[in-house]
DNA sequence: GCCGAAGAATGATCTGGCTCAATGACGTAA
DNA sequence: TTACGTCATTGAGCCAGATCATTCTTCGGC
């Protein structure tokens, strides 16, 4: 479900404070000419984490929208006895905040060394009832985020253990895909096993047995433990989406 | 998470076609005004359902959009060899097609008699251009699916069979109370064994089996096949958020 | 290059929930 | 009322993935 631009770029002028902006053709400010889109900046506050620094922790006051543009963060839930699940990870592009409540829902963990903006609510939501462009934006990311989620409660719910390995690493490619705008075969994992674990309702364990599985299939191979090149495209899909007889192998 | 109504109803005249309309207070057009309530109707036509029929499959081209009056829907997703998910369940006053996509990424179905008004999504999209306030419900519901989702993640990923089935019993509780305003202590399940199964990841016999645990646990009973009265209710929540010491019982 | 610690992989065993099978309860029609 | 079909419950055995234990890699620091 790739995330189709549907307004095209204003061209800035030099030394526009967003001209070099990395996310700027992905994110929720892509519509906005140069005055707006400077004053939209005047009201972010730039921040550096380090990995494993938490932007924020399930429960606390939800004062601020962020918005990702470097590096990988993890959003995850914890229950009573410490089980946890990552609902999802967070790239350069996506926004955070897509929430009406009064407190976070999840916590918010830096995988590597990650830059992100941040906004007053207050702030931001002035900002946006005067540009209802923004505001259809925000919408449209919801809804994106919507769906995205209903594919995982299908993994969560539904999908062994092999198939939910590969529909997160197609998954990954196509991001791959979209933040470099060309096909690719290759792709980073900036997550943990465990993370993926976490991620995928499965243990490390069994992350690290399907790895081997789609390996031994020829489906995916290992560049180096956090790099995993895809051998066999339309046969990772196939195991993804429950098509592929596995029992027969 | 309560959907904590944000506007006043505006009186109606009598005779107003949305005067008797049962879910105004808790939908997308409970800010508007008298004359545009009206105008916003006349875009709109009613469908009636019997159980079993359906109001879209997955894959369909998304045409239009539908506001749920009366009765219960099941929205659902199938895997390749026929496994299925049913990612939600739609009641009175619910909103259906919070999504951008061309097409319907899942099938909706009645559960009962149920009736519900759509739209076509030209004419939809152009009311809520005109009506920035819709826009912002339209947001909102976009927004508490999307907490309902990743809730949903959690269960789905991490809870026990006992924990799933309790916190699906919370949350039908909840929506009881919402709907009626007042404290409940009793629901209906206007779906079946296998349909609670297909949404929280189990089997109809394992659902059958933790109905069983859980009224042996004296914090459920079964006043009706499909009805459902909470006896112990922070019990069932304990249990629902796994803080129930449940290898000790 | 060597060392140590953390992360990842692999092996052995266990178990919660699934599968297959049978029985029970309910609602509807004659 | 009885009979039947559907849905729900209960039982027996099994298996995918969890758990527990061990070994292997990787990589940063010296």
């Amino acid at each position: 479900m790739p995330y189709v631009p549907t307004a095209s770029l204003t061209p800035l002028p030099e030394g526009h404070p967003c001209a070099d902006c990395p996310v700027r053709p992905i994110t929720i400010c892509r519509g906005l000419d140069a005055p707006t889109l400077a004053g939209m900046r005047s009201l972010g506050t730039m921040q550096r984490l380090k990995p494993e620094q938490s932007v924020f922790h399930e429960g606390d006051p939800a004062r601020r929208v962020f918005m990702v543009t470097h590096g990988a963060l993890k959003l995850y839930t914890l229950l009573a006895d410490g089980r946890r699940q990552i609902t999802g990870f967070m790239f350069p592009g996506d926004f955070l905040g897509v929430s009406i409540d009064e407190e976070y829902a999840f916590t918010v963990e830096a995988l590597e060394d990650t830059e992100l903006w941040w906004f007053s609510r207050e702030a931001f939501d002035r900002f946006i009832s005067d540009h209802p462009q923004v505001e259809r934006e925000l919408y449209r990311l919801a809804a994106h985020e919507l769906a995205e989620a209903q594919r995982q409660m299908v993994l969560l719910g539904r999908k062994a253990a092999a198939e939910r390995l590969a529909s997160f690493f197609l998954g990954l490619l196509d991001r791959a895909e979209r933040a470099s705008g060309k096909a690719e075969t290759c792709f980073d994992l900036p997550m943990s096993r465990i993370d993926i674990a976490d991620y995928l309702g499965l243990t490390k364990e069994t992350v690290s047995r399907m790895l081997a599985h789609l390996r031994s299939l020829r489906l995916i191979r290992l560049q180096a433990q956090n790099r995993v090149e895809v051998l066999n495209r339309s046969g990772l899909s196939e195991m993804a989406d429950g098509m592929s007889a596995d029992h027969i192998n």
